[in-house]
RNA sequence: GCUUCCUUAGCUCAGUAGGUUAGAGCGGCUGGCUGUUAACCAGUAGGUCCUUGGUUCGAAUCCAAGAGGGAGCGCCA
């Protein structure tokens, strides 16, 4: 017999066929002549329910099929006598792969906390809640090389590892050989990193995207996906110090392209789990009601889960510019704890109260103050402000920043003077303004913020499998 | 980095005007139950009350420090 999975059995198994079930125990129910077992190996989200007649198996053979073991119950596929279940397996034979002491086995057949479960991350992905993010983690990250894919997009790989301390999104983890109880020094007493494997500072990289642009510059459609690293003391629910990234970049695209490039792909990804996640989104979705009905009143959310979803693929994004959202938030009736004024940068309620309150849909922000964004933004016409857009959605806050290039060399250099980066550490960045400049545009997407947004879970923390956050780094 | 909350049985939690033997539900174990759906019914075992130090005749309860976790803010994706 073939190595068949659950998923398998459930959409392709024949009655009368003889079945392998083979995963982990998620309850034992026991009466007088039988015991009904629920087995679980995180193909689906389904469970299939193996039924053991004492008559030709010994209750004894049970003993240590508790919840959490991993048996092999080999049987016929038969259809169910009760109602739960379309089908079951009537046991024929029954081996216990691994046992779990159901005294200490943590998991239990009842609702865990999120924060329980995210002490034992080891054991987690055997929930039905994490193992139906995950597998909507993989739909998501899979439908992402699909949509570049199949718009003629390359995906580039960008380095890890970064020479380069200029990129301004944020404190870095330090890549270094060097004995750190006895580092090289200079003269001076600072440390000698020509001395370092790489023979200067490294770290991990913040962005791919300065690489992309690269990229971009010589295939015109490229993407990255990859991980990167941010050492900033943030505890919120809202960041990792590692998170996914996806960063496409497009030679030729102005704003507005870059816009229409991320609505656009949003939407598709949140299609695509719609059609390709339906089960672990029902789940899910249950669970968000549940959960909605614990909190008070004015803090439910109107729409459900998968209504919210249908929402963002059926509604066009609100654009607007950054100054034209400061006028609506001055004239917003709701006190703000920080006070609105042009050329700062909007606060979190600023931006919820736009998105949630006043358009109630996702909105894409643009044209920002110059000061308050990163160098490398092309400049407007008035000087007073960039071609950056942030695209806000509902309980997430800021899910993708992008803007159009500053590709003119004189005032890309002026703007990296000004911000104190040093022309030496990206000569090689500039040079792409010297040989060959066009117009381009990119966007970043924290993959991880897409997911928390798709599984409507509330933690960021709990939509990667083994989170590393300031102070916690376990599994 | 700032503000704030939490930590009592394997899990979820109750228990403070400081008082002697620390409680419930679920889970475990034992028994019952003819098909259950987080099964049900009865009985039973199970605790360094996060750690350390202090106040007190006496601390789960009060104070201090530490550890772990959550929420909010800042920074951002």
């Amino acid at each position: 017999m073939k190595n068949i999975f659950i998923k398998e059995i459930l959409k392709d198994g024949q009655i009368g066929q003889e079945v392998k079930v083979r995963g982990w125990v998620r309850t034992k129910r026991v009466s007088k002549a039988f015991a009904f077992i629920n087995i679980n190996d995180g193909t689906t989200i389904h469970n299939i329910q193996a039924v053991v007649d004492f008559e030709s198996i010994p209750e004894e053979q049970l003993k240590d099929v508790n919840t959490g073991a991993c048996v092999c119950i080999s049987g016929i596929l038969v259809a169910s006598e009760g109602s739960g279940q379309a089908v079951e397996v009537k046991a024929q034979a029954v081996e216990v792969y691994g046992k779990a002491d159901p005294e200490k086995y943590p998991l239990q057949p009842k609702r865990h906390s999120l924060e329980f479960l995210r002490e034992i991350a080891h054991l987690r992905p055997r929930t039905q809640t994490f193992s139906a993010i995950l597998r909507i983690r993989h739909a998501l990250a899979f439908a992402i090389h699909k949509y570049f894919n199949d718009r003629g997009f390359y995906y580039l790989h960008t380095p890890i590892i970064t020479g380069s301390d200029a990129e301004g999104a944020g404190e870095m983890f330090r890549v270094t050989t060097l004995d750190m109880n006895h580092p090289p020094k200079n003269e001076d007493g600072s440390i000698n990193y020509k001395e370092d494997f790489f023979g200067k500072e490294t770290n991990l990289t913040v962005s791919g995207q300065l690489e992309g642009e690269l990229g971009a510059m010589a295939l015109s459609k490229v993407y990255t996906f990859g991980p990167t690293f941010r050492a900033e003391n943030s505890n919120t629910s809202r960041h990792l110090a590692e998170f996914w990234m996806i960063e496409p970049e497009v030679a030729f695209f102005e704003l507005e392209d870059n816009m229409d490039l991320a609505e656009d792909f949003l939407q598709y990804l949140v299609a695509y789990a719609i059609e390709h996640c339906n089960d672990d989104l029902k789940f899910l979705d249950q669970r968000n009601a549940e959960e909605e009905k614990q909190k008070p009143q004015q803090e439910r959310s109107e729409l459900g889960l998968l209504e919210r979803l249908n929402f963002v693929v059926n509604n066009s994004f609100v654009r607007l510019t950054y100054t034209d959202a400061v006028e609506i938030l001055k004239n917003a009736k709701k006190k703000f704890q920080f006070p609105v004024d042009w050329g700062t940068d909007l606060q979190s309620e600023h931006e919820r109260y736009l998105v949630e309150k006043h358009f109630r849909k996702p909105v894409i922000l643009t044209n920002y103050p110059t000061e308050i964004k990163a160098f490398y933004m092309k400049q407007d016409e008035d000087g007073k402000t960039v071609r950056a857009m942030d695209v806000l959605f509902p309980g997430i806050g800021e899910i993708i920043g992008g803007s159009q290039r500053e590709d003119d060399y004189d005032k890309l250099k002026q703007r990296a003077h000004a911000v104190g980066i040093e022309e030496e550490s990206i000569w090689w960045y500039l040079e792409t303004r010297k040989f060959g400049a066009c117009p381009h545009a990119g966007f970043g997407l924290g993959f991880e913020r897409l997911v928390l947004f798709v599984t409507g879970m509330s933690n960021i923390r709990d939509v990667i499998p083994f989170p590393r956050t300031p102070k916690s780094a376990e599994f």
